[in-house]
DNA sequence: CGGCCATGTAAGCAACTCCTTAATTAATGA
DNA sequence: TCATTAATTAAGGAGTTGCTTACATGGCCG
C-alpha cells in the first residue's frame, strides 16, 4: 500500500510532476515528434523515454499514433482542464478566505489602534 | 538517481498528486484546522497525516503556525498561481495548434470531395 | 512538579519510481 | 529473405513514498 494513486486526477497530476515529463510536453506544445526525437535532447536512453511516454499516454496526456515504424506523439488538453478546474475553484475558495482574514486583521489592527491612543479620539 | 524532482513546480504537482492531501487542502479550504481535526476523517494514523503536512508544507501550499500545542495550518496560494500559469501557457500553445491542425484537415477534405469529384467544379 | 494532552520524529517495511542494459517486436528496403 | 532502423518490453538496482508502530517533544492544568 504505498505510492499508487489510481484516480485520474492523481494521475495528471503524478505526470506533470517530472521535470523531463513537462519538458517532453513542452517540446511537443511545438508540434508532433517521434520518441527518437524526444530522447535526443534529455540525455537519457531511448527506453528511459518510451516510459515517461507511457506515464503521459496512461494520465491521456499524449496520443501515440503508431505509423509505420515511427510512433509520433500528439497532445491532448481535456486532462488538463480537468487539473485546471480543480485549481481555480479551490484557489476561488482560498482567495475569498483571505479577504475575509484581510478584513478581520484590518479590524484587529484599528481596534489595537484605538486602544493604544484612546486619547486620540 | 531516481524520484526526486526538487524544483518548485515538481513539487507542488507532487503534492497535489495525492487525494489524501487534495482532501486535507479541501478540508482547509473551508478554515485552518489542526491536525487532528485533520487526521480524524481520513482513516489513516496521526503521523502519517503529519507527513502528508509535511509535504504540503515543503511545496509552500501550506502554513504551520505552532500556537500553544495545537498546530493550525493555513493555505497559502502563490504556488497554485505558479502551476495554473504553467498549465495555461501550454494549454493555450496546445489550443492554437489544434485550431491549425483542425484548418488543415477541412483543407485536406475539402481537396480529397475535388479529387473524387473532379466533375462538380 | 508530574501526569496528560496534541503533535512531531524515528525506524522499519512493502510498493512504487526512474534509470539502466539486454532482448524483443515491427516495418523498411536492398 | 535478411540486415537495418525505430521503438517497446523485460529484468534488475538505487532511491522514494506512504504507511505503520514506538518513542520523543513541548505546552497545559491538577
Amino acid at each position: 500500500m504505498a505510492a499508487g494513486a489510481t484516480d485520474e486526477l492523481s494521475l495528471v497530476f503524478h505526470a506533470l510532476a517530472d521535470p523531463t515529463r513537462r519538458a517532453i510536453l513542452s517540446r511537443l506544445s511545438s508540434g508532433e515528434a517521434t520518441a527518437g526525437e524526444l530522447a535526443e535532447p534529455f540525455a537519457i536512453s531511448r527506453p528511459a523515454v518510451s516510459q515517461h511516454l507511457s506515464v503521459l499516454e496512461s494520465a491521456g496526456l499524449i496520443d501515440r499514433n503508431a505509423r509505420a515504424q515511427w510512433r509520433t506523439c500528439t497532445i491532448r488538453t481535456e486532462p488538463l482542464d480537468e487539473v485546471s478546474a480543480w485549481i481555480d475553484e479551490h484557489r476561488a475558495l482560498w482567495t475569498e478566505r483571505f479577504e475575509l482574514l484581510d478584513e478581520r486583521l484590518r479590524d484587529l489592527k484599528q481596534k489595537q489602534q484605538e486602544q493604544d491612543n484612546p486619547q486620540n479620539d
